[in-house]
DNA sequence: GTCTATACGTGGATAGAC
DNA sequence: GTCTATCCACGTATAGAC
């Protein structure tokens, strides 16, 4: 209410956010210019200046927040291994379902992030992965599962839902529902639960 | 025996695709420049032209002659369903062991081929993901099998295959051999079978 | 068959007007 | 806060000498 500035920081800051991601995602981080960036947010590529301080950055800042909303949305529980693991299934799927972009140049761009930057997003990955792995590891413990190498088993199962991004639209042929249920039978079938 | 050009077209051409091959997989297509290329062949920019038409056609020529290997070796069987599968699986693993960097280019940058080559490398893509689905289904119909989506089972199955690429490194903590028969079993668990 | 040289476009990023 | 104008590095691709 105070503030009488006729800034559109609040509002540009968030579309060139949304345009980044939507191009990076369709084209490819190398291959998408700040001239393209600025011209789907609708001003000049000398305008994006003041909302990354370069191309690099704007590139970490949208794969880290992703990483950090999917961490925080997947909170640890205390309930029994399969519960755990159907739920992790799940929202993973639900929670990619409005953010396929997000998640696809998480996935895909780890190579063009500069060495820092790779490091602390590895990191933020790595936390999840361990989160998914720490569920295989109580279910193989308390012999729930039926599991081999349990690491193994936690990179095939993110690979697998990260393939998701590969072919899921909105509006194709399957709810996203009916996805969510066939992938929890999936990844139960790769940890021997039937 | 009878040429005497000094002729190194045949020698030339193969270190070239195996440059671009190296580099497009490290850094991406959009993120190799001709230039990087013809360095790490040892030749100068302007003398990749006598391989390749242009960069559009070398990461085309890439990907098809990858893809058409693979389709090759994986020869329709007339075995029971749940041999055909584990067999489906040893191979794509095995036959991937040495060519990392065709499988990894091969899935990540079919958005960097222009519309026309897209297509003709779709097409044998999906020749490869009908095999596997050909499979599922013969599986399913005799009972073997227990799936509920035939089609998301193959692209799961085939989303974690992939995902070897992106961690599997020769001379990693894991034989070969070992990350081929746990996969085995993380796949026959996708399609219900135990 | 490879080189050097270069045409020509486009990239990221900055300066300064408004 | 956005614009226009611009710097300069680097990209693909080609021409012509050797």
């Amino acid at each position: 209410m105070a503030r009488k500035t006729g800034s559109h920081a609040n509002i540009t800051g968030p579309k060139v956010r949304a345009a980044a991601l939507r191009l990076i995602a369709a084209k490819g981080f190398a291959a998408v210019s700040m001239r393209a960036i600025a011209a789907e947010v609708g001003v000049q590529a000398g305008a994006l200046y003041r909302y990354t301080p370069d191309k690099q950055t704007l590139l970490f800042d949208l794969m880290r927040s992703h990483m950090e909303d999917l961490l925080a949305q997947a909170a640890a529980q205390d309930s029994a291994p399969l519960e755990r693991l159907d739920q992790f299934t799940r929202q993973h799927i639900l929670f990619h379902s409005d953010k396929v972009d997000a998640v696809f140049v998480s996935y895909m761009e780890l190579r063009n992030l500069s060495p820092e930057n790779f490091a602390r997003v590895e990191t933020l990955r790595r936390a999840y992965e361990d989160r998914l792995c720490a569920i295989i590891d109580a279910g193989k413990a308390d012999g729930t599962f039926d599991v081999d190498d349990p690491k193994l088993a936690t990179r095939a199962i993110i690979a697998m839902l990260a393939g998701l991004t590969t072919w899921y639209r909105d509006g194709g042929a399957l709810e996203l529902d009916e996805v969510a249920r066939i992938y929890v039978r999936l990844v139960r079938g790769t940890i021997g639960v039937i």
